[in-house]
DNA sequence: TAGTGGTCTAGACCACCAT
DNA sequence: TGGTGGTCTAGACCACTAT
């Protein structure tokens, strides 16, 4: 039943790798160019004399690589390359927020050509996770911090979500524990008027492949991890003010640091 | 032929994500401490009651989120959780390259209690890539560069490659060309003796899924991504004098960056 | 309604690993 | 040698998308 399969592991390539390569010549070369769509999985298999399974596979191998992308009822497509959003140590300066008025977020986007839209999805008072509680320095076990949940869309495309938790302690009282709506200069703005001016990031970033949520909610395909920052503001008395969890699509977006090297 | 499968989509689980999900408890709760065995794709599919392919594709979608790792002909094996390598803006300071007389990279291993190794692959003089060419200043046409491969190990176990560039101007006539072995102090003192002491540094980070032989070189188990650093060296008249590309395993390796924000 | 990808079944042969 | 994962075949039903 298996007669056409060929040297398997050997010399030759399977016929699932086989396949496949042929579909990655065929979009190196520009036959199939950015946005094609690909033969359908029943097509692949009857040209290349395989079970669609087979032809199935090797359209996996190239999700996995990152080169096409399948869209249920509609078909497989090569992926178009996409401009980079890149999130510098600058977006925090307090000369771009007072210029612009915008957050780091809008002014990277903006300064891209792109159209920007934050949506601030649930405010509540939590009890924090370890790692973030750590770093603010309040207590895991109470409901010691207020969580935003934010999700961050370039081009109506959302791209990255970012989970902000502000000591009870600061934001009490203030529209940080209340209104989705942070105003003119946006959040770093508020906490310089609570007294806590930005003056130092810290940032760990790691990368991972997404939960299924996280592939659900950022729309994500196969074969795209996501880069994962822990974000710690820090104000002038070396205070921890507030610990932010990007969640970004790695095909889409990427971090430009630059900074002095201390003695 | 297919009866079992009950409500796809809908309001309870498809038997693959069953699977997966009964596993990824058994996982979380213990049951399967890291390092245990899983049964066999075999024993799963008749525990289950599912074909084979579909206790694979469970196993497939666990591997994905890096819970598990396949060893062809030995079983499936839970992952062990690793202790992850954090490389920081502070891993360039002068002060710790003259204290410990150690590389950055030896410096954090070493701070870690682990046994580093950096193998020297390969020193030429090279035409370089056009985004390191950009970065340096110097002509991509031209062989205007010195390539400098090392792979990098903690307990023996590959976690790292780095590709340094340096402009053949600055290299020619040094060790920068022709050594494998930096001496004391490493790169970054040789720089320094050659006029440019390290001030500043960019780094751009991304991720993505490793090319085919990355995976193999660095042993990365499916599902696992990797962080692509492009790390310039700019000294204290602004000249970038080196620009180092790393590639490394996102489950082994992660950044922490502490910087100013400026004004 | 027709075509597409998504998933599943049932069974086969292969390559790798330990014994 | 027997058990394991890796791959393949052939056929089925489902859900999504466009017409």
């Amino acid at each position: 039943m298996n007669s056409s399969q060929s040297r398997p592991g050997g010399g030759t390539q399977l016929p699932s790798r086989r396949v496949a390569s042929e579909l990655r010549t065929a979009i190196a070369s520009g036959d199939l160019p950015p946005g094609a769509k690909l033969p359908s999985e029943r097509a692949l298999a009857a040209r290349y004399g395989v079970a669609r399974n087979t032809a199935r596979e090797a359209i996996r191998l190239l999700a996995e690589e990152g080169l096409v992308t399948a869209h249920h009822g509609k078909g497989v497509f090569v992926r178009e390359k996409r401009r980079l959003l890149r999130f510098g140590s600058e977006r925090y300066s307090h000369r771009l927020r007072k210029e612009t008025g915008l957050s780091p977020y809008r002014a990277e986007v903006a300064k891209q050509g792109r159209t920007a839209r934050v949506d601030c999805t649930s405010i509540e008072r939590v009890r924090p996770p370890e790692d973030v509680a750590e770093r603010l320095g309040v207590d895991p076990a109470e409901p010691s911090a207020v969580r935003r949940e934010n999700w961050y869309y370039a081009d109506d495309e959302p791209v990255q979500i970012g989970v902000t938790y502000i000591p009870w302690e600061i934001a009490e009282g203030s529209v940080l524990a209340t209104s989705a709506n942070m105003g003119k200069g946006s959040l770093y703005a508020r906490f310089e008027e609570l007294g806590h001016p930005i003056t130092r990031i810290r940032e760990e970033v790691s990368a991972r492949m997404p939960t299924h949520e996280e592939a659900i909610g950022l729309s994500i395909p196969d074969g795209v991890p996501v880069v994962e920052v822990l974000h710690t503001g820090i104000d002038h008395l070396d205070r921890p003010f507030e610990v932010t969890r990007f969640v970004m699509r790695a095909d889409l977006n990427g971090l430009d640091y630059t900074m002095p090297v201390e003695d």
